[in-house]
DNA sequence: CAGTGGTTTCAGCACATACTGAAATTCCTG
DNA sequence: CAGGAATTTCAGTATGTGCTGAAACCACTG
């Protein structure tokens, strides 16, 4: 299935490019991009990287290089098969989770910054203003998504 | 204050590039990046382009582009003074509320996408699987955030 | 130990982006 | 209406990044 060929085949395509562009605003390059997209919804769901090259109409060598990239990330992982050499790529179950933690990771570093920011300029003095708002904004940030219950996982919901 | 043989100056310099550096991260141009993070903690708060340029060391020129992009942003805001020509800069209050707001709503924009994902191949099929995991976990995300009482504002005002 | 299907490395190209100096522009002041 | 201090525009340069083809590189099989 997901040939070349098939029914929807340019809808498909079409869609993987939205999930490309979603993670291209966060810096993630072009095939990078669009190999997480297909490996979300590729049949079968595990595949080589020459299936993935043909699929996205991208160069092997840049799938060598994106597929490192999305391993090294986690985001994607290596599988191999007894007697078989060719090694199968799938995307990994908490993929998003991570990128959503590593969102507000990311956001949330400033955290440190302002405190010694605020440190810098005097903790209490109305220059610190500024920072000490910008230290309360992300310092709330971070506390909401560690108080947040954790995805339910794997469990039948929708909407 | 704030002035170039200030005591601290280097210290100042130093953590401006840091926040510079976070901004970086979600591909802000370095300029716009040291500006924002001079307007955080410089003396007095509201300055011009010309000061903001000799503060952090770039032409005039760039400070145009990279203000323009600030201010489109809404990140700074600008400000005139009453028979004065000059243009005077400020960090918007609700700055990083923005830029949180912005990085939620960016990760979040791939929820509409999972969902025609999930018509596209079928909303309970099991091939669905992963981009039905993912639109999960989003729209977990975007609860979470809907839910999360606003942060308390300090009322703090300026000098 | 040669052959083969797969992956990786490397050099080079194409493209985009950030920054600057200098000229052009604006708009207040005298 | 000239003078001048500010900002803006523009052309050009430098830097970096992503992608590809071709060659090198495994690691199994026969």
């Amino acid at each position: 299935m997901s040939e070349s060929g098939s029914p929807g085949w340019e809808d498909t395509l079409a869609w993987v490019e939205r999930v490309a562009t979603i993670f291209s605003a966060d810096g993630i390059p072009p095939i990078a991009g669009r190999t997480l997209g297909w490996l979300m919804i590729c049949d079968p769901p595990e595949q080589s990287a020459g299936q993935i090259s043909t699929a996205i109409g991208a160069s092997r060598a840049s799938l060598t290089t994106n597929l490192r990239m999305l391993t090294t990330m986690e985001l994607v992982s290596r599988r191999t098969r007894a007697g078989e050499r060719t090694v199968y790529y799938r995307v990994d179950d908490d993929a998003w989770y991570k990128v959503v933690q590593r969102q507000i990771a990311g956001v949330a570093s400033y955290v440190e910054v302002a405190r010694d920011g605020m440190d810098l300029v005097g903790p209490d003095t109305p220059r610190a203003a500024r920072v000490r708002e910008s230290h309360r904004v992300l310092s709330w940030l971070v506390r909401v998504f560690a108080d947040a219950p954790p995805p339910p996982s794997e469990t039948e919901d929708r909407s």
